[in-house]
DNA sequence: AATTCTGTCCTC
DNA sequence: CTAAGAGGACAGAATT
């Protein structure tokens, strides 16, 4: 029965005491929100935050609560909610579709803190983790409630017009939540109230499906639930921002990206007039007419020049001609390559120096258009904070961030001083040590390293990437007396940095040669030297390659139980079938020349046998390095997770909301914000919950972070 | 004119 | 017997 409590003529109107007496000694309540602008049209910009999304934009038009039989529709312009607030301080268990709406509009709004979720949306991307629509995967799973009420309940969406026909779950769930943003004082009418209410019901509908799942991992899924608060209250505050810093870093950057755009064209203007314009009667100069931005345009001109690179392209797997950097600069001798790595400008005067140039001028770009002036709009024009917007659940158990990533700005501390913290407080900066080498430790079970984290080096101390060094350098070099360390031997140092990273971020032999600029083989017997150095990873890794080609699927963390689903493991086994129908059974028996005479004349008589081989491979090689990337990730992911969690809690228990706050987290970082004459004692907090967080998935290697006390988010 | 694709860059 | 860690933003080009 639904039941609504407001002006609006509907058949069934309940009173707010009678909800509140219903809902009050209830276990399970569904609830949803729908929001409306706060303000008239026009008196804010709202292209970067949305009236009807934004939560200082925005103001609850209704309220849906209720269980499977009754459900309580509440226009929140007319009824005052407040008597209601005692059922949000209960243990009473709130489900609903992407909570962390309904989290950040009723503690803004109401000062409503929804504790005790259960999110159908998160439950269904960890429940099929790696399954869903993605470019690769365009059939995949959606997750939008449309997308759950059709595969749980069987109902499409026709059946509802409040749901948009989009393709695009963002979009679906955007424009759903759009539909009353311009409703302004009109009564809801029926349809809007009844759809209301089965916004709730569905949810819970689905929830007891979700749970009969056979894959249904608790522990997982009530991070994720703790982990969505974090993420709400983040959002929800915000982080400072100095917009006159920012100005004044674009400020010093400009006339650089400047100098090197003139260096550019006044050097095609000498020396190539075919690439300048023709003079006419309007303008009588020569311009250089080549737009550096655009590939195209650069690429035509390095091969007039014939130095074009090549290389394969990511989308469509072909050669294609190249002007990124990675490519360009193995035209270039070490000294420039120094200089481009320092920033450091040189005069053109050949074509090294010209290309030099052009990817210095390249880099700079950036300076001006993501991290230019454009991205003020990136400042809220209420709280004059900056407000991202997290994505919670990637395939690795990851998150990201959007408007703006607040993960990829410059590491250079002209742009990370410009995050700074509120008037009376300090900003705190903490970040896990080497986190994914101790992670690969944890998981590899590898004898050297975990002794290295867990009882020191009496030579290295904590420098784990020397340790690796000579571990590697030693054997390679065949002189177990040698010892790297930064200052001696920065390279050697360097190199097993970047191995240890890209063999945790399963990297390959091809992917590292451009780090090194050696070739793949030289690449690949670096590779073999760490797999050397560490001698239980090889075991371990095999391990991992043979488990997903086994199961299909791959366990990220097994304290959580958090899995990735392969999308393509069906089609791989299928394929593998199918390419084994075209040999005779007694194949494997028969001896190699015979094998070899078969094997001939299949592909002759059945050509496209090759290319199955071919396909089979190449998802089979992906999910071996998935397999091996996606723990060290993953794993990394869900500490910080549990960590931000544990904080959050201690926080809430201590009562420390007010006094110290995280502003943002980055993986293996977490930023905060806390009281200045509370700050010695807030980092210790942060640090130790961090730890604390993280030693939650490691039994074996002993987790650490560090962290500082400053007035801005730069180191 | 608006949307999508591609190449390039930045981060961890 | 291939492809080659995870993301998001922007500009230009292609497509509708």
């Amino acid at each position: 029965m639904i039941y609504f409590i407001g002006n609006s003529d509907y058949k069934n109107k309940a009173t707010l005491q009678e909800c509140f007496d219903y809902c009050f000694k209830k276990e399970i309540l569904g609830i949803d929100i729908e929001t409306t602008r706060l303000y008239k049209q026009g008196t804010y910009d709202e292209s970067e935050y949305k009236a009807g999304l934004d939560p200082y934009l925005s103001k609850i038009c209704m309220l849906q609560i209720g269980d499977i039989e009754n459900q309580y529709v509440i226009d929140t312009r007319v009824i005052d909610i407040s008597l209601l607030i005692p059922i949000f301080k209960t243990n009473i268990l709130f489900v609903g579709h992407y909570l962390k709406f309904e989290y950040i509009h009723l503690k803004h709004n109401y000062n409503i803190v929804l504790e005790n979720i259960y999110d159908t949306m998160l439950s269904d991307q960890v429940i099929f983790n790696g399954l869903g629509k993605s470019k690769d995967n365009p059939e995949g799973l959606r997750f939008s409630l449309e997308a759950l009420c059709d595969r749980y309940l069987g109902i499409k969406k026709q059946d509802n017009n409040l749901f948009n026909q989009d393709e695009d779950d963002e979009t679906i769930d955007k424009s759903t939540r759009l539909g009353f943003i311009n409703i302004g004082d009109r009564d809801f009418t029926e349809k809007e109230i009844e759809y209301g209410a089965k916004d709730i019901e569905y949810p819970l509908l689905i929830k007891s499906l979700q749970e009969q799942n056979s894959y249904f991992p608790k522990e997982c899924l009530s991070l994720e639930f703790e982990f969505e608060k974090v993420l709400g209250d983040i959002e929800l505050k915000g982080i400072n921002f100095d917009k006159e810093k920012w100005i004044n870093t674009y400020n010093e950057k400009l006339p650089i990206y400047e100098f090197r755009l003139k260096k550019l064209n006044t050097f095609i203007e000498q020396n190539y007039k075919n690439f300048c314009t023709i003079p006419d009667l309007f303008n009588t100069e020569q311009n250089c007419d080549i737009l550096w931005s655009s590939p195209d345009q650069v690429i035509q001109f390095l091969r007039f020049l014939n130095i074009c690179p090549k290389e394969k392209s990511k989308q469509t797997k072909k050669m294609e001609w190249t002007c990124g950097a990675k490519s360009v600069l193995k035209l270039l001798p070490r000294n420039l390559k120094e200089l481009y790595e320092k920033d450091i400008d040189i005069d053109i005067t050949d074509i090294n120096t010209f290309l030099l140039n052009y990817l210095l001028w390249n880099k700079s770009k950036q300076c001006c258009t993501t991290f230019g002036e454009e991205w003020l709009k990136n400042i809220h024009p209420i709280t004059k904070r900056v407000h991202t917007s997290y994505t919670q659940i990637l395939n690795t158990g990851r998150i990201s961030s959007r408007n703006p990533n607040l993960q990829n700005l410059p590491a250079d501390e002209s742009y990370r001083q410009c995050f700074i913290q509120s008037i009376g407080n300090k900003f705190l900066n903490c970040d896990f040590s080497s986190q994914e080498s101790r992670v690969l430790a944890e998981v590899s079970g590898d004898k050297k390293m975990l002794d290295f984290f867990n009882n020191g080096h009496p030579i290295h101390k904590t420098d784990f990437h020397s340790f690796t060094g000579t571990n590697m350098f030693s054997l390679l070099r065949n002189d177990p007396d040698l010892i790297i360390n930064k200052k001696d031997f920065p390279e050697e140092r360097q190199i097993a940095k970047t191995i240890s990273f890209k063999v945790a971020y399963g990297g390959s032999a091809y992917t590292l040669k451009d780090d090194f600029g050696t070739s793949e083989e030289e690449a690949q017997l670096f590779i073999d030297n760490f797999l050397n150095a560490f001698p239980d990873l090889k075991s371990y890794f095999k391990n991992c390659e043979e488990n997903v080609l086994k199961t299909g699927y791959i366990i990220i963390d097994k304290t959580t139980n958090r899995r990735w689903f392969s999308p393509d493991f069906d089609k791989l086994e299928k394929i593998n079938k199918e390419i084994w129908s075209y040999f005779p059974d007694n194949y494997r028996k028969l001896s190699k020349e015979q094998r070899e005479k078969v094997k001939k004349e299949v592909y002759l008589k059945n050509p496209h046998v090759k290319d199955m081989w071919s396909l089979y491979f190449t998802i089979q090689s992906s999910l071996k390095r998935t397999s091996l990337n996606y723990p060290i990730q993953g794993l990394a992911g869900s500490q910080t997770k549990k960590s931000a969690v544990l904080f959050r809690k201690y926080c809430i228990e201590n009562n420390l909301q007010d006094k110290l706050f995280l502003v943002n987290l980055i993986h293996d970082e977490c930023s905060a914000e806390v009281n200045e004459n509370f700050a010695e004692k807030g980092l210790q907090i942060l640090k130790s919950k961090m730890i604390e967080g993280a030693q939650f998935f490691c039994e074996k290697v002993k987790m650490d972070a560090e962290g500082n006390i400053n007035t801005n988010w730069s180191k």
